[in-house]
DNA sequence: CTGAAAGCGCTTACAG
DNA sequence: CTGAAAGCGCTTACAG
């Protein structure tokens, strides 16, 4: 095992001095070009790569960001695919890091974080328990995207409800007039974003609702959600907030011996694997989780930056429109 | 913002030297007890860390792991959960790093990745396209976990195929004799070692198998493999390589008017959120992620230092009979 | 356009 | 049991 060459190594061998190689890789203007090529070559053929751990202690910047990690159902892999890609892009590097399941605990832990310096900025795609007021003591570190604003309203990527809009509205055009919302867990922002909007297009289209139930991510409750139902709620549109919810309420449903679409008709949102197969298949909402894991990492960039915020792109999340959604029977 | 303290600082406080700061941190031996809590004191009023960059540049350790991101379907969440705290109590931190989706330019990635001298060990989820030879150039990381061997035979947590069998001899205990198999795509350790696994059960138990189907893990495509079976192939049992594959063939046999499971059995693996609520519930195979990460985390640690392979925990996965599962109606 | 030099905050022999 | 000092590999004013 050789050991890991140093610029002073490439200055050597490229016959600089070791501030000039430094320059060339610090992109440092007013070398010239036969010099910087000189180190470029010396560089490769030793196959240099410049210090972190050094380079970080110079400039007081770690250029690490850290993410922590959220309840099983969003699909992690391509959320931190595109926020990697990002940070990378921009020079950071990114950091797994995991919260205690208790809420004391886990804002002690984000104090910890924030006040290590060992990061510049966190972002989060778990509800936190502090949303988002760095405290004088963590300054020199940014948290972003808890998603939730002063006022508790839910903002940012993953809580654009305009599909859920655009699923009700359709339904309406297919002749479904009662509606019945199966909510997220509170604590979520897009949970909250998905419920106020059933609750706004209710009230605007002057539906009738059945009620918002649910209130948290278990399947199983969605399904006591639908025995409970009258008997004669019929025909029904079940605005279910993601897809495992959907799913327990079509079973319910149909143990109940209602016909889906026929009698009610489901939607989802996540497009989980299996939503595509189930039988019925569910009508829910794609997302481009690289996409929305890029948009988050640049506006946690852009917070450290000090730059404004970028634009929220709309078509993060498509509607996809299967099987349990239909006209209702008439009765 | 108080610019950040560091070891004088705290020495200055305690009125030590900083030497004396420093060797309370790294847990040397030989400081006297009052001088310690004066120390630590001076540090917790202070709220003082030490300065990871700083330590490592003297250490010549990084500390860091990098973790490689795997296709979207392992529930990433908990696998991380599990090896980032595993980590963190071996005192590393867990970097996540995506690799290219073309495999000549991931193989460049990877020998890039550990040739930085930025990780002490590279833990992969996702299939290497090098097969885990460490070259002598990158010989300070260790590269763990691609799941094969030399002969390409796999191992490791994910690729214990027991609870296979265990789903086999149940069905044939119910009456099964004709079985199919879904593979999932073969750069899979854990898809070779299911395969393997019903081969060797085909064989042992003198089962008659309609063939060993699928190779990618793809819903669609199974559907299209149960479509293509012959209509006198009833009573069959179909081991597929995970829930999405088995949602794929139910959904496909039940189209084709067979019933399941009275005509058709099927099981799947991974216990996805969706499998519980499907019609008819699929019988899977749940894994504790976290103490899969876990274990996965542990392995690359003793890999870094020479200690030998801890064992393999023997109750990390476990059979969910559901309702896709029962005797073969008589026909 | 290039070089000599200071210093970031630690760890760790070496003295005492 | 504790301290003074060197040095890890960089970046960046400051000279020239």
């Amino acid at each position: 095992m050789g050991k890991r060459p140093t610029s002073h190594d490439v200055a050597r061998l490229a016959g600089v001095s070791q501030s000039t190689v430094s320059f060339v890789f610090t992109g440092r203007e007013g070398i010239s070009t036969p010099t910087r090529e000189k180190v470029l070559r010396a560089a490769a053929e030793l196959s240099y790569r410049p210090n972190l751990a050094a380079r970080s202690m110079r400039t007081q910047r770690t250029g690490r960001l850290a993410v922590v990690i959220p309840f099983p159902g969003l699909n992690l892999g391509s959320l931190l695919e595109g926020a990697v890609t990002t940070a990378r892009e921009a020079g950071y590097t990114v950091e797994v890091v995991n919260l205690s399941d208790e809420s004391d605990e886990a804002a002690r832990e984000v104090d910890t974080l924030l006040g290590s310096f060992e990061y510049e900025g966190v972002l989060s795609f778990s509800p936190l328990p502090k949303p988002g007021l760095p405290s004088a003591e963590s300054a020199p570190a940014f948290l972003a995207l808890t998603e939730f604003d002063e006022e508790m309203h839910a903002i940012g990527a993953f809580s654009d409800a305009r599909p859920l809009v655009e699923m009700m509205e359709h339904l309406v055009g297919l002749g479904h007039r009662r509606f019945l919302h199966i909510a997220g867990a509170s604590d979520y922002p897009a949970a909250v974003a998905r419920r106020d909007a059933y609750l706004a297009t209710v009230e605007r289209l002057g539906l009738e609702s059945v009620g918002v139930v649910g209130g948290n991510w278990s399947g199983i409750h969605a399904r006591e959600c639908v025995e409970a139902l009258a008997d004669d709620v019929l025909p029904l549109a079940i605005i279910a907030a993601n897809d495992v919810l959907a799913a327990g309420a079509i079973r319910a449903a149909v143990q109940r011996g209602w016909s889906v679409p026929g009698d009610v008709s489901v939607t989802g949102w996540d497009d989980v694997a299996l939503s595509l197969h189930f039988l019925p298949s569910i009508t829910t909402v794609s997302q481009d989780r690289r996409r929305l894991g890029a948009y988050s990492m640049r506006r946690l960039v852009a917070a450290i930056r000090g730059d404004e915020a970028p634009e929220l792109e709309t078509d993060l999340q498509q509607v996809i429109w299967r099987e349990s959604v239909a006209p209702p029977r008439p009765r």
